[in-house]
RNA sequence: GGCCCGUUCGUCUAAGGGCUAGGACACCACCCUUUCACGGUGGUGAUACGGGUUCGAAUCCCGUACGGGCUACCA
């Protein structure tokens, strides 16, 4: 009689999506494929103050990316919408209302300046921030301490309040967390958080209570921040819809920085990503690279962020997101912080990378290419290069230094390389080379590979020291695929040229 | 300060009472390769500390230390 799972990843749309927050979707979507079920992509925006044109549509594009993509949404709906929150706005007031009913809330009238002052005068070096709980809501302004009339005058006057919870005392609230075992609270600790604010928007307390008992969630599945705020959701599922009908939880454990915490601001200081896709904000215009634009693929993206804090038990580390919805569980996602290893990362992008098939990677490096206006490939030529050079990148930026030479002839030479052997003798064997190759019918590696080897034989000299200073005037510098596989891409005429521009430089 | 979570090689982790503490990344060495890589072999390197429980603890319990999160009319 297990219900249908259903999951959701609920954003507040403020800015760049981060490692922690795409991990999140991952784990989710993995766990609603693996059982079948459902994975919601719910908008928390509820804060009209925290606005950021774009980037609502900036989520959509990165899960899209990723190959995360929402069974409901706020752009193909579903039939548990509206699924941006600030359009449920009035869905929300009457279940705070029914709280203040059942004696479970009330409304607080204190001005953000009366709240102000409150911390200010209770703040000792015992309790540097002081909480609006049990000690101190008596000494407020709220329908606790007013009388009746006088509240319902203030309501009356439409005078700006919001909707308090009133947290009991000495309750012990606990749960089972999937990945911690059983967490428990002393309501005495937690504060009379505010439920619905003077906007008439909810909180994220009362809304994600409210919105995933509407919607009908499974599991609720998010980040260890959020642990602390438990206690106050278990009484609103305890007043509002019963205990019995609280989704299951699991909170994730935070992903780190080199130092501490991963921030969103520091983004591009640790000198690796850390949004999914490049994001710029609005206002300033500064742009943070991410994942994507780095050059990741998003198979590898995924791949290792489902290895930051979960594994399946066995050694193995490559998953295609089909294996990781297979053998993905909840259970064995691991309960520590994780720091997040660049060169891991790296890493896990070049086996993908090796991994690949060559017509996949095409398109990426085609219009990776016209960036740097290599333009009119030939379709055949792009897929043999992108097969010899492909186990040479990290990442797919990589192949540009790696590949160029394949379409442009190189403009300086590593000369260093080649000075200190070079001779009369060689210059000599390159001139004759030239000779040879051109009467060359059959343009194959192997063919010219032996023709070089005749020749140099033929001057006496040793064909492994001339391999270089070959490499050299074809590929400018000493790296790259075998030269004679080089020289085949080449062609007849280029690899002449090549060799003659060179040896007048030489 | 209070509350909550956490602690195995530098990093990600395996091992959930019995063992040479395993793997991967990174690093080092060698092999392959007369380029750079790939690949192969080997190496350095960890159970935070202190008490218990037990024949036996990385594993269970307590304490300490350290790290992190929360402590908004933000999520």
């Amino acid at each position: 009689m297990n219900k249908r799972v259903r999951v959701r990843f609920a954003p507040s749309p403020t800015g760049g999506l981060h490692l922690g927050g795409v991990r999140t979707v991952l784990y989710n979507y993995l766990f609603a494929k693996k059982h079948d079920g459902d994975f919601i992509l719910r908008i928390e925006d509820t804060d009209q103050s925290r606005f950021v044109p774009g980037a609502e549509e900036y989520i959509f594009n990165c899960l899209k990316w990723a190959g995360l993509e929402p069974d409901e949404s706020p752009v193909p709906g579903g039939i548990y919408g509206p699924y941006r929150q600030s359009e449920r706005k009035e869905l929300y007031s009457k279940y705070a209302d029914q709280l203040v009913m059942d004696g479970h809330a009330y409304y607080a009238f204190d001005t953000p300046e009366a709240l102000e002052k409150m911390r200010y005068d209770y703040k000792t070096e015992q309790n540097p921030s002081p909480q609006y709980d049990h000690s101190l809501r008596m000494k407020m302004r709220n329908s606790l301490t007013l009388s009746a009339d006088e509240t319902h005058q203030l309501l009356a006057a439409g005078i700006k309040h919001v909707i308090r919870i009133k947290m009991p005392e000495h309750e012990t609230l606990s749960f089972t967390d999937i990945i911690r075992g059983e967490v428990s609270f002393d309501s005495s600790f937690v504060d009379d958080k505010v439920l619905l604010k003077a906007d008439g928007m909810p909180t994220y307390h009362l809304a994600v209570v409210v919105d995933d008992y509407l919607m009908k969630i499974s599991h609720v599945f998010r980040g260890e921040e959020w642990l602390p705020s438990v206690p106050v959701h278990i009484l609103l599922w305890k007043y509002l819809f019963g205990l019995e009908n609280m989704p299951l939880w699991a909170h994730f454990p935070l992903i780190l920085g080199p130092n501490g915490k991963l921030s969103k601001r520091d983004g591009a200081k640790y000198g690796f990503p850390v949004f999914a896709m490049s994001w710029t904000d609005p206002k300033t215009g500064e742009t943070v690279e991410g994942f994507k634009e780095k050059g990741f693929l998003p198979e590898a993206f995924i791949n290792f962020l489902a290895l930051l804090g979960w594994n399946d038990g066995t050694e193995q580390e490559i998953f295609s997101r089909q294996e990781l919805i297979e053998k993905f569980s909840i259970e064995r996602v691991h309960s520590a912080g994780a720091k997040f290893d660049y060169e891991k990362a790296k890493w896990f992008n070049h086996e993908w990378i090796k991994l690949s098939e060559v017509s996949s990677l095409k398109p990426e490096i085609r219009s990776l290419l016209s960036e740097k206006g290599i333009t009119d490939i030939d379709d055949a030529l792009l897929g043999k290069v992108i097969g010899l050079v492909k186990d040479r990148c990290t990442l797919l930026s990589d192949f540009m230094p790696q590949s160029s030479f394949f379409f442009k002839a190189p403009q300086t030479w590593d000369a260093d390389a080649v000075k200190s052997k070079w001779n009369e003798q060689k210059k000599e064997f390159f001139k004759q080379l030239i000779r040879n190759y051109s009467d060359t019918t059959a343009w194959q590696a192997p063919v010219l590979e032996e023709n070089f080897q005749t020749t140099a034989v033929a001057n006496q000299l040793k064909p492994g020291e001339l391999q270089l200073p070959f490499r050299i005037m074809l590929v400018g510098g000493k790296f790259g695929p075998p030269v004679f596989q080089i020289a085949e891409l080449l062609g007849k005429n280029e690899t002449t040229s090549r060799i003659k521009n060179a040896l007048e430089v030489f």
